[in-house]
DNA sequence: CCGGAAAACTAACATAGGTGAACAAGCCGG
DNA sequence: CCGGCTTGTTCACCTATGTTAGTTTTCCGG
């Protein structure tokens, strides 16, 4: 079992039969590939040519300005796929690096076509992630947009604790957290002091522990208020019966 | 000729054959829904049953926070399509509306799959636009993330020119451009206020010339200077000639 | 051509969040 | 167990942008 974290967060959408699994499971054993914490794994300009599944470990998109600020326009979690399709485009338009030690399973154009081909509920699933994650990047937007420091924040650590949920990762009101502060500052379009300032208050408000690379979120609930989180845009809700595999 | 923009906008990425055009010109001409400005196209929480084609007119995205803040999160020019896929997902997570009045296509599931079986190169054409939409959301999120307000500016006008020129609207240097300044805000998370001051600003500069919904752009290169502008993330670039139809 | 609403614009003032600079704490290799 | 590097934390000050509250201009239906 290589590819626990994708099954488990696909049958959010759909319950998979035995054989589905194994044809992911297949596609994801193929080839793998092992970082280090903070090394690039795709830069801007290069020419994708698999399909990356994270294994194992976080990984996260950014983009560059010129005059070198740097955008992290999305995080990674074991589970979660870089774009099905890449291998149409020409170049990549941002850079993916790691944030810990990565093991990602490199999904081929071959074994992705055969999915598309052979198996219509898999292909189902895959697409609904991809639709959740255009949907989480339209959020992403909307935080930078329209919320303040502290719901940027909360709204942020809602969704990582949900999706890592999801993925069956963490331990009741617990999970692994291994973002710096200055990473955290790149994702909410935030000064570094005004990151630490606004964990702060969030500590003081009793609304997270954070430390030792260890998040604790005592009271979801009131988290997500702070954070006006809504979950409706991860769509993790199985639609009835009929999607269901007979098993 | 209903789907002008769209095939003009898609040949930027393959050059489609008379018969692969035919089709989806027949896609977009099953069934047509015509609208004023400013009104509701879906609302959050819609089931989607139909894709969206824009043939005429400016439309777009946005999401509401709880207390009324909203982001418009994209905007929908003639040639675009919402989501592939969207029916997949058992409910809408945000809003699109019509900016001005406003042609769209519905295009079946039906045909849909019909293009997807029969037509790979159509197919490759639309998953092109699909990802290029995503890239450009990835852009957003940079915008609202590290530009400030000028930069901002610049650079959503830059997007909005160019994605116009590339659905073959635009006459040389100016385009329509029918948004208000209140809309802008949305778009920018910025207030209104701020629009006016940074558009006047943009103005001094001879950046740009904006009245009447007319936007001229006199020199295109010092804008995208100005918005740290750069336009790969809409791949205007063709893949080499194995891609082209044999017409 | 008139009147009212929406949109554009302006000014004075308030503040969230940025900057620079310093220091403390943790962590890692030798 | 030491020294250096990364990360976290705090402070004082500054500025980009928001807010409130107008006025002016444009647009549109009758």
């Amino acid at each position: 079992m290589v590819a626990e974290a994708l099954l488990r967060k696909l049958e959010y959408f759909v319950r998979l039969s035995p054989h589905d699994k194994e044809v992911l499971e297949r596609a994801a054993a193929e080839r793998h590939r092992n970082l280090g914490p903070h090394e690039r794994i795709l830069t801007e300009g290069d020419k994708p040519k698999v399909i990356y599944l994270v294994l194992e470990g976080w990984a996260c998109r950014y983009k560059h300005l010129e005059d070198g600020r740097r955008q992290i326009v999305g995080f990674f979690l074991p589970g979660d796929l870089c774009d099905l399709n890449v291998f149409i485009l020409r170049e990549m338009d941002h850079s993916i690096s790691s944030i810990t030690s990565v093991r990602l399973a490199e999904i081929t154009r071959h074994s992705f076509e055969e999915i598309l081909d052979g198996h219509p509920r898999v292909t189902q699933a895959l697409w609904w992630e991809t639709l959740v994650s255009i949907a989480i990047q339209r959020e992403w937007t909307v935080n930078l947009g329209q919320r303040d420091a502290m719901e940027r924040m909360a709204h942020l650590l809602c969704e990582m604790f949900v999706r890592l949920r999801t993925a069956g990762l963490g331990r009741g009101k617990s999970c692994d957290f291994p973002v710096t502060q200055s990473e955290l500052a790149d994702a909410t379009g935030m000064s570094t002091v005004h990151v630490n300032r606004t964990l702060q208050e969030l500590r003081n408000l009793k609304l997270i522990h954070l430390s030792g690379r260890i998040l604790t979120i005592p009271d979801l609930g009131r988290l997500m208020q702070a954070g006006l989180f809504n979950a409706n845009y991860l769509h993790l809700d199985r639609e009835g019966a009929h999607l269901d595999a007979n098993e």
